[in-house]
DNA sequence: TTCTCTTATCGTATATTTACGATATAAGAT
DNA sequence: ATCTTATATCGTAAATATACGATAAGAGAA
């Protein structure tokens, strides 16, 4: 079957989980290192430094917009693309203040003890 | 084809993009934050509340552990399940580290101009 | 207009992930 | 020894992700 059963979960557990989605993909990563260090974020720049084909990294270009993560813009005929600071920051946010919550939550309580080997 | 072109990217990237993979389904992000909750951690618990069936909460269970996150030791007939925080902080720290380097870089660029719209 | 250049999308093949039931395994109870 | 209980693994089906070449679409040059 594999039935989806994402829509089980809560919304704060799939925000998560969609963004370390976008991150899931070295190439994502690259392409996120790309956007911040080149000073013109032409997407041929990024396909030229990528050991992919150029649909392939339109393909992941696409799914980093759609997690909300960079922007394009058209400039003539070729795309700038750019990092949104905003929602990255955002969404790193959320993910280090559960983990924050959860260890405070689980250092109040005697868990299963790991014993050392 | 999709040849696996992963081990063409860094060793940093992989290792954001396997952390973030491990996070990237929301039943994942359930698991530890039961984890977390619960003083008992035995696996049979963790079944109980999700929507999945005990062998598909067995499999993510495993991801989580092969990605470093979770540890577990058997305890008789059952299972006890904890997070592995020095890993966990480990990974999220990299992650964080990682961005915020980028936003520095990013912040001293003229980059492309998204006009308001 | 026609040619070229750039990027997005389509079609498609393959790999991986997700999910479940069935089964194996191992511990504890009877 | 047999039964039960708990969990991991196997087998498998379906969904999704990855990757590429081909093609479409739009901009700018000739």
């Amino acid at each position: 079957m594999a039935l989806n059963k994402k829509q089980e979960f809560s919304e704060l557990q799939n925000q998560i989980a969609t963004f370390a989605k976008a991150l899931s993909h070295p190439a994502r990563v690259a392409i996120l290192e790309k956007l911040a260090d080149c000073n013109k974020c032409i997407c041929g720049d990024i396909v030229e430094v990528m050991p992919l084909s150029q649909s392939t990294v339109s393909q992941h270009l696409k799914e980093l917009k759609n997690a909300g993560l960079i922007q394009g813009i058209i400039e003539g005929a070729s795309s700038c693309y750019c990092i949104n600071w905003e929602n990255l920051e955002k969404e790193l946010e959320t993910l280090n203040n559960i983990f924050s919550q959860l260890k405070t939550k689980n250092d109040s309580v005697i868990c299963c003890v790991v014993k050392e080997q």
